[in-house]
DNA sequence: AATGAATGAGCGTTCATTCAT
DNA sequence: TATGAATGAACGCTCATTCAT
């Protein structure tokens, strides 16, 4: 995290490395995101950056950290009281949330899939050391509170399903990657409620529908 | 791809090339992999790699070319006649093919599945920008007839769950991904059935089966 | 030497600051000892830093002063009215007194040390450039006297001597560098006394006593 | 050691930058040595350094060899059949030619000097790790074989006495260290003899020769 | 065809010191 | 008096690529 040194400097100031920031890392890995470009770009210093930040990492880390929380805030209405509702009414709503936290931040959405890709980079494993739960945890519970309901099938993986479910989430963003496209937004919700469809009721045909149809 | 300068070579330096391409793509990221490394390994001079290829990606992508052609011939066997059997047995067969590649190439595997992991890599851009049909192809004309046949429901988007059956298969490889050697495959082809399972009957109790109990 | 603002300083302050720097020179080289970490860890602000010194140099020669003037403390009881004793018992007893501030400081002696290996290091040039005499003149008057006395042979070269009881109690320490903490006053006290019955008798057979015992 | 690329230079070429290397060890400590000055010095590039040695490490190994092979080239004539001489013959010799050395390689000198003074750096104790014995090996033997033949006394403690008759070859150096003077052999040369003389007979008087004096 | 020496921009990072407040 | 932000040169080292031979 950034040296108080940072905190104190002038919001302009800092919003200007920070932005010069955001636009390094969604352009590059962070492996090939250069100081000396964030540096040009904040026009500061070298010495000024390594004065703000401990290296690197740090301000790596300090921009995923504005993405996290920046999300959490879309995301956490739609998990209010979540075992009060249907549960892929809440998975519905916890995705939606994310698409439009992927609008309105597409930079935002950008480094944060990077960052989830490379599974193997050191930075993830460390990062993810203690928190890889975290993000599955979510939906191992509400998968676990379903099953109870009786909303889901009782013979389900389920920390395989979670893991499967929140993959789809960032897989399904690069079905259409174009995020210029004014219809993306409308896009990806229909696509959203296509893939929910697909993994509450399967491919195979709805017996119980024929079912009741020839009922 | 490589010139014919490195095509006319003896078989033998060819394959040391290749193989010290494939060892330093397996070991580095594509921008992180080093020419000088893979001259070294290859006992080949500077120079002479620059008459064979044009640049690293000229080899990258032949590398990727080598690796995909290796698949097809493991995953081929299954698409023979792939509408004579049912939708999911092509499917699994498939996939299964695709483990078995995976666990008798692990370099292969893990140079394809990094290549896989950052889609907004250039390089990815690039190879997808005419190929990626071609992969999920294959899932939308089994799509199709299994449609027409009657084993997959009829409003399903075809193109959007092509999709994602491909990108799921991919994710897959990343549960479980601390395998002990052995259990590797064991582990993946039980993933792939529980995978396969919450594809054709999704995640809602099974009407079907309550209703033939209570009859 | 420190600025006044430094001597104005309350001296919890001071010490703090003295405490820091002695911590970073006893680690590092001049060269490599860091402003910066005596800076955070004097818990003071670089400018100030600055007031007290007027640069890295005046501190580490404010510490080195210190370090001198502390082991004076030690040494100058051994020489009280040194012309009255035997010389080796002079010469002993400082040495003695030498180990004894060493054992009790270790990171003065330590920095000590680090200071007196380099002769070629500019900083120990100029601070040796009118000291030097300093350190020998000691050996040199009681080497004079004891000639005087007949403890000494009369032939030998005064200077010449004098440097070299100096260099060789210095000397000394590199021998058995790998000392446990706890034998280390105990053997560099042997080995001082080894050095003594060197420098007094030579290495050649004492022809003296075998004289004797033909009689 | 320098790679094959460096071997295979013009010999004008790599006098060139063993000139350079050699002026800027001479003038810094190997942490403060700076490769881009050596480069510049040397008229390569920054890259063709890297071409021809490893690392800063590997030059300073480099040259330091250099250093200890020309050394030999002095010092072994005066140890052939050390055994059959008088110690402090073998000795004087030995010596005399390491002044020599120093005398005509006075950039060597300082190198070699400068090396062996901070006894706790990590390259010093790199390359001693296996090879400290080596240089107070010679003096261990040497006493030895002279105590056997009765030339040195029977009650000195040999590693102590070879390690400080060790350090003195490189401590005398430091009394008349400006080697600019037309004289400094000479009187190096005096110094020796008058520290042999010190060593052999020690400084108390000798009773040998005031004993025949007194028959 | 084959070589491998040469390049120079680039990397992340540290540094002692200055100076406006 | 005290501050701490700002600086820019310097560090060791790697890189993909070129080109004369």
């Amino acid at each position: 995290m950034p040296k108080e040194t940072f905190h104190n400097l002038q919001e302009a100031k800092k919003q200007k490395i920070i932005e010069a920031a955001i636009s390094e890392f969604e352009t590059y890995h962070y492996d090939q995101a250069s100081v000396n470009r964030i540096v040009e770009n904040s026009g500061i210093s070298k010495g000024s950056f390594y004065q703000y930040f401990d290296d690197k990492k740090d301000i790596y880390l300090y921009i995923l950290n504005i993405i996290v929380t920046k999300k959490m805030t879309y995301i956490t209405p739609a998990l209010q009281n979540p075992f009060d509702h249907p549960f892929f009414e809440v998975v519905r709503d916890m995705n939606r949330c994310g698409l439009q936290f992927a609008k309105e931040h597409p930079r935002f959405m950008r480094i944060g899939n990077r960052f989830l890709q490379d599974k193997t980079h050191p930075i993830f494993l460390e990062v993810m050391a203690g928190n890889e739960k975290i993000a599955t945890d979510v939906y191992e519970q509400l998968l676990k509170r379903a099953i109870e309901k009786g909303d889901i099938r009782k013979d389900i993986d389920v920390p395989f399903t979670a893991h499967m479910l929140f993959s789809l989430s960032s897989q399904m963003v690069t079905f259409n990657a174009n995020m210029t496209q004014d219809a993306w937004l409308d896009n990806m919700m229909a696509s959203l409620d296509k893939l929910l469809d697909l993994m509450a009721n399967g491919l195979k045909p709805q017996d119980k529908e024929d079912h009741n149809d020839t009922c």
